[in-house]
DNA sequence: GATGAATGAGTCTTCATTCAT
DNA sequence: CATGAATGAAGACTCATTCAT
């Protein structure tokens, strides 16, 4: 099988191992954003891999660091779509709400990754804590998002105090909500936030509300 | 405090039954939204308590009976906050501002509940489905909220295209995420959400949000 | 409710006892039969009465006991049809058949005994050994059998070397298993010993099986 | 032992584990038939074995799985003696009598089994449909008396309506119930039915019987 | 006599992890 | 590198029984 799928290598164990080792993360990230940390089964896990249990072990050593190699990773995917980032050449009007609207977009489409954080929150982060990845992994948004606002601010066109932190939390705040706790939002108010059918104008709204606040007449204030 | 509440009774044991029963869902609700549902342990609950561990399952059943009980009680304390809400009398603006603030306040005081919605909602909300209480629990924030954007509306102040609902999810958002993703914000950002210093920040930056968001000149559109 | 069914009397409370004891038993040997001693759930039977689980123990002492109760009764409900035997005006080949069918007609209308008899039998007759009633409780049937077997005999019809006890033995065997093990002999050979348009021909059987066991030609021997 | 049963093989452990098997299976038969299913302890199973009560459901998956497994074997071993029966060399009446007599040992010399097989009957046979294996076992025995059922009819000597099936109730039936109910019927009717002394009566008892079925007149019908 | 509340001691089961090869 | 077998510790849950009134 090898054989086909791939030349041969002078070290085809290598590609076999980094193959194994994605399978385990792929695995593992369905079953922690599914289950939670605690309610993730490492059987169920090695069970659907085409490895054994003691692979995992293996690889990553345990449950906890197998977790934080699924973070590790999916904040990584994260990170990427962040560089191909390409609103700059935008106004700044509307490369704001480009960049509420990639995010909007990015948050719709990876919703075990919207779990995984809810998860690491319940766990106060902890895992992030111990990845010397995570800790140091910045944020192109965030850069992004800092040049946007400036250049907006110094055409007057931005009169919100607020800086791209800040910014970024807003954006996040709804995109997060809408997916992470639809099924509470759903069940109490019998809306589902992710309806297909909805999410022209729950993305429009976002990006109303960005640029809205961000120019608000504030003369008055 | 026994002798204000209740009067001598032949039969003290139906109040301690009430007594243990509250003391139980306690201990319960700060476990669970300290560990998760499956990370909290029964044994743990039990042995914070007065009581037994059989007497957990005798007055709620199993864990999920009482993972139910504790966020039956939860949304209960909610709902009754909402029910004093006294902000019709004010002019839509300051009515919706108002209720802004009165949402991040609780928010902010009730960080267990929003980990417990964190966690419900990483079960897919199957305790609230189970709950005949909670199916049924309505909402006085989201009926005062109808009726604000209504005047609103009415005045010609309030330009936006949302329901009560859709109004809601917004506040709720950013009160919610500033909360419930202040680890891995703060881990990955270095900015602590919920710092005291920066409350008022806060508050006033969701209540520009909603106003701005709510108000904006739409005349262009 | 009691003024209606019963008439008053100056002790109801001693015909309401007897009422409930008898209402526990009847329960009970429904549960026990059901589930078998260890299987049957004190609760379970308490929950199908009218009472509560306290009086189970006021009346009987415990589970063990209860279930020593359920068997005198049981055992009490064949002494009393047994005792009603009228087989002794019959010739000795009629007498004897006609108490093989009633003896099968008994075990058929009471699977429950049946299953209560294996259930017993599972746990060395234990109960039956603690019971003062049982081990005196003396079997009609068996005298009524030795007087027909002498009566044979003496005249020349019954060959067979068997005193009453061994008698009953045979003609029991066969009516007990075929009730008590109709479910693995259904589930490993396919046939349902106790479907209704098989009785005829198992009775018969019985009976000719008896009568040509006890008239066999033995001159050969 | 281990010398001569299996040759020297790189891994021991597989064997092991066959082993290992068949110890937790003999000590649960003990368990399951002392006690019935509920009353057996899977703790005081491993107890008696030299593995622990997590081997039980590393093997097994469960009690209720470990109880079928006994059944399965407890049966196997049954279908087994019956496949070294070698009774069709003889005269139809020899050759039942034999068979009545191999069955009556057999129930003798397995007491265990049995009491599986009634505490299998107090469950409705559940096990056994729950076992792929069980539920297609078949019976050799029945294939053996089937034959010399018709050789008898055909040569006159068996008159009786029965088929192989029925005929095999009939011989079990006393075989069973002589073990399986002797505890009851000692203690009601003082008579042990297992005693070393009355076995050859018993068992000729069985034989006559069957015979005397079988071959008698019955030309008056 | 009667009863709702309470419980100590177990009961089955599962989990993440490691060992021997 | 790889692996099937094994496991200590803890998990949720249940049971017959009794207490306080």
């Amino acid at each position: 099988m090898t054989s086909v799928d791939e030349p041969a290598r002078p070290n085809g164990r290598i590609r076999d191992a980094a193959r194994t080792r994605a399978e385990i993360l792929d695995v593992a990230t369905q079953e922690f954003a599914r289950a939670g940390y605690d309610g993730a089964r490492v059987d169920e896990i090695a069970a659907r891999t085409r490895t054994t249990k003691r692979m995992i072990y293996y690889y990553f050593g345990g449950k906890e660091q197998l977790f934080t190699a699924v973070l590790e990773r999916a904040y990584g995917v994260i990170r990427q779509a962040e560089q191909e980032l390409d609103v700059e050449h935008l106004d700044p009007v509307a490369a704001i709400r480009r960049l509420a609207e990639v995010t909007f977009d990015h948050h719709e489409q990876h919703p075990d990754f919207i779990r995984l954080v809810s998860i690491e929150n319940i766990h106060g982060a902890e895992h992030i804590a111990a990845s010397e990845e995570l800790g140091t992994i910045g944020s192109p948004a965030l850069e992004v998002t800092g040049r946007i606002l400036a250049a907006g601010r110094k055409s007057g066109l931005f009169t919100a105090d607020v800086d791209a932190v800040d910014l970024h939390a807003l954006i996040s705040s709804f995109c997060f909500f809408r997916v992470a706790n639809r099924h509470t939002f759903g069940a109490l108010f019998g809306r589902d936030l992710v309806a297909a059918d909805q999410r022209e104008h729950y993305r429009r709204m976002l990006g109303d509300m960005v640029i809205a606040y961000l120019t608000a007449d504030r003369t008055e204030d």
